[in-house]
DNA sequence: GTTCCTGCAAAATTTTTGCATCAGT
DNA sequence: ACTGATGCAAAAATTTTGCAGGAAC
C-alpha cells in the first residue's frame, strides 16, 4: 500500500532554519534584520505563505515589522539557494521551506474555502523523475496542485 | 514501456472549438466578437498563452484587437465553463484549450530560455486519481509543472 | 569604514471593475 | 427592444526597483 503521508505540518526536524542560515552565511549574507525574521517564520510555518501573509504574520507575530519588499526580496535570495520554494497558486505566489534532504510534498488546494494541503507520495516522485529523464529536461524542481473541494467543503 | 507524447500539439481533432460554442451557446453566451476571437485562437494554438500573448497575437493576426479587458473576461467565460485550462507559470497565468474528452497534459518550463513543453503520462494520471481519493478531495483539476534546464539550454 | 541590507516610496506588471455603448437574439 | 458583450479607462492587487539611511562585519 502506497503511502500518502497527511504532512501536516514541516518534519524537517531541527535542521532546516540551521542548515538555511549556514548557506546565507556561507553564501555571504549577513544576518539579522527583515531576512532573519522571514527565515524565523518560514521555520515554525506549517504549510506554504504569500509574501502578503508573511509580512502581516510577522507584524502580528514579532513588534517590529519589515518592509513588504523586505520580505521579498529575502525571498528571492532564499529561493535562488534553493532553501525556500515558490508555489503559483491562484495568480500569487506562495513560499515555504525546501527541505535539505530532497524531500517533497505538494498540495491540494481547495476552491471554495481556500484551505491549502498537502500531501507526499514516493512514488509520485519517482515519475516525475522519469519524465524528466525522457523529455530530456535537467528538472531541478516542479510542483503539483490539486484544484478541487477538500473533505469538509464537499 | 510508458508512453510519453511530445504532444506538440493540441490533437484534439475537429473538435474542441465546436464544442466549445456549443457549450457557449447552451449556456445562453452570445456568439461574435471578442469571445470568439480568443476561442479561435486557442483553438489553433500549440500550447498554452497568457493574457497578454492572446491579446499581442490577436492584434497581429486579426485586424481587429479586442480589449485586454475582453481578454481576460472570455478566459474567465471559458475557464469557468472548464473549455479552458488555467496555469499559473512564473507570476503569469496562462490558458489552454480543455479537451472534453478529459485528455491531459503537463508542462515543462525551461528555466532559462522559457520554452514551454508539454508531455503526457497516462500512469500519472492514474497515481494523481488516486492522491485525490485517499486525501478525501473532489479534484476538478490538477497541474503538474517540472523547471528546470531544456535540451537545448544544458 | 566598507559593504550589504532595510525601509519607504515610486514604478511596473498583472488582473479586475465601472460604465457608456454596441451587438446578438 | 432586451440583455448580454465590448472597449476604454480607472482601480486594485501583486511584484520590482531606486535611493538614502542604518546595520553587520
Amino acid at each position: 500500500m502506497r503511502r500518502v503521508a497527511p504532512a501536516d505540518t514541516h518534519e524537517q526536524g531541527p535542521g532546516w532554519g540551521t542548515h538555511a542560515r549556514q548557506e546565507l552565511s556561507r553564501t555571504g549574507h549577513r544576518a539579522g534584520g527583515a531576512r532573519e525574521q522571514v527565515l524565523a517564520l518560514l521555520e515554525r510555518q506549517p504549510c506554504c505563505l504569500s509574501a502578503q501573509e508573511i509580512h502581516d504574520r510577522l507584524r502580528v507575530d514579532d513588534g517590529r515589522t519589515p518592509g513588504l519588499a523586505s520580505v521579498y526580496r529575502a525571498l528571492e535570495v532564499l529561493t535562488s539557494l534553493r532553501l525556500v520554494h515558490r508555489i503559483d497558486v491562484e495568480g500569487t505566489a506562495c513560499f515555504e521551506p525546501a527541505d535539505p534532504s530532497g524531500d517533497h510534498h505538494h498540495h491540494a488546494i481547495c476552491e471554495r474555502c481556500g484551505k491549502r494541503d498537502a500531501f507526499a507520495d514516493p512514488e509520485l516522485e519517482r515519475l516525475i523523475h522519469g519524465v524528466g529523464q525522457r523529455l530530456g529536461y535537467d528538472v531541478g524542481a516542479h510542483d503539483i496542485v490539486l484544484h478541487g473541494r477538500c473533505p469538509a467543503c464537499l
